[in-house]
DNA sequence: TTCAGTGCAAAGGATTTGCAACACC
DNA sequence: GGTGTTGCAAATCCTTTGCACTGAA
C-alpha cells in the first residue's frame, strides 16, 4: 500500500499531477475494495469512513488511476454503470460469469496466455493487456 | 437474409410480439452493419435510407434482435454508448484491439476455444457464449 | 377489434464541465 | 505565488418511459 502511494505519487509527479488528500484518501479507500465496483460503491464507502470526497472528484480521479495502472476498466458493466477493478499487486486473471445469478468467479490459466501472446505475435500485435471473459450458467444455476 | 427475416418472425411470434414494417426495416438495415455499431450508427444509416425509424424505436427493437440471436451486444463501449455486432451467420470471432489507433482486428481459434470449454468445465459452467479481448499495440503503432 | 408498437417529448441516470474558492509544490 | 484541484450545481449524453395514436393479426 505504502509502495502504491510512492508509485502513484511518481506518476503524478512526472504528469504534473498533485498528490492531494482527495487523491490520497481515494487511493488507500480504492486498494480495499474487491472486485468490480463503480463510481457510487466508491462514493459510499468513502461517506461509511468519513472521507468526504464529491461525487465530481472520484470521476475525476478514477482516469489518473487507471493511467497510474493501480486500476482497470472492466469491461462489464452495471446496468450503464461504468466498473473498475484493482489491478495493483493482483495476478492477472480472467471471469467466468453466470447469466443468471450473476455470481463472477476469476480465473487464471497459463495456456491460455501463452495460447493469446502466440496469436498476437502473429498479427504483429505487442499485447499489452487481455480480457477474457466466459459466459454461461453455473452449477447452480443449471438445473433452473 | 430472407431466412434471418423468417427466423426474426418466428421469434417474435413466438413471444406474441408482431412483425411491423418498422421490425422488417430495421433487420435489414442491420443485417448489413460491418463490426461494431451503436443506436445512433442505426439511426444515421436508416435516414441515409429513407427509412424513417425514431431513436425510440431502435432502443426498444436492439434488445429483441439480442433475444432473437440475430446480434449480440458487445463488451467494447465507444465513450460510454453501448455497441453491438451481428452475429446471424456469423462465425465466432474474437478481437485484437490497438491501443493507439482504435483499429479492430477479428480472428478466429480454434484451441483457444478448446481451452475454454475445458475450463467452464471445470467450474462446472455450461458455456453460453465468451469474449475475448485482445489489447495492445498495432505493427503501425509499435513505432510510433 | 384488440393489444402490441410507434413517435414524440419529457424523464432518468451516469458522467462531465464551468466556475470560484482552495491548497499543493 | 502560480497552477492544478476541489465542490457545487448546471449541463450533457445516452437511454428509458408515459401517452395518445396507429396498425398487425
Amino acid at each position: 500500500m505504502n509502495l502504491a502511494l510512492k508509485n502513484f505519487g511518481r506518476h503524478l509527479k512526472k504528469n504534473g499531477l498533485r498528490l492531494t488528500v482527495e487523491r490520497q484518501k481515494l487511493l488507500g479507500l480504492i486498494l480495499t475494495m474487491k472486485g468490480h465496483f463503480g463510481s457510487e460503491d466508491v462514493l459510499k464507502k468513502s461517506e461509511g469512513k468519513n472521507l468526504s470526497v464529491s461525487r465530481a472528484t472520484i470521476y475525476r480521479i478514477l482516469p489518473v488511476l487507471v493511467e497510474a495502472k493501480i486500476i482497470q476498466q472492466s469491461l462489464l458493466t452495471s446496468e450503464g454503470q461504468s466498473l473498475f477493478e484493482v489491478t495493483w499487486k493482483k495476478a492477472h486473471h480472467d471471469h467466468l460469469i453466470c447469466i443468471s445469478c450473476k455470481k463472477v468467479i476469476e480465473f487464471q490459466d497459463n495456456a491460455i496466455e501463452v495460447f493469446q501472446r502466440e496469436i498476437a505475435n502473429k498479427y504483429g500485435f505487442i499485447l499489452e493487456r487481455h480480457v477474457m471473459e466466459l459466459v454461461g450458467r453455473c452449477r447452480e444455476c443449471r438445473m433452473v
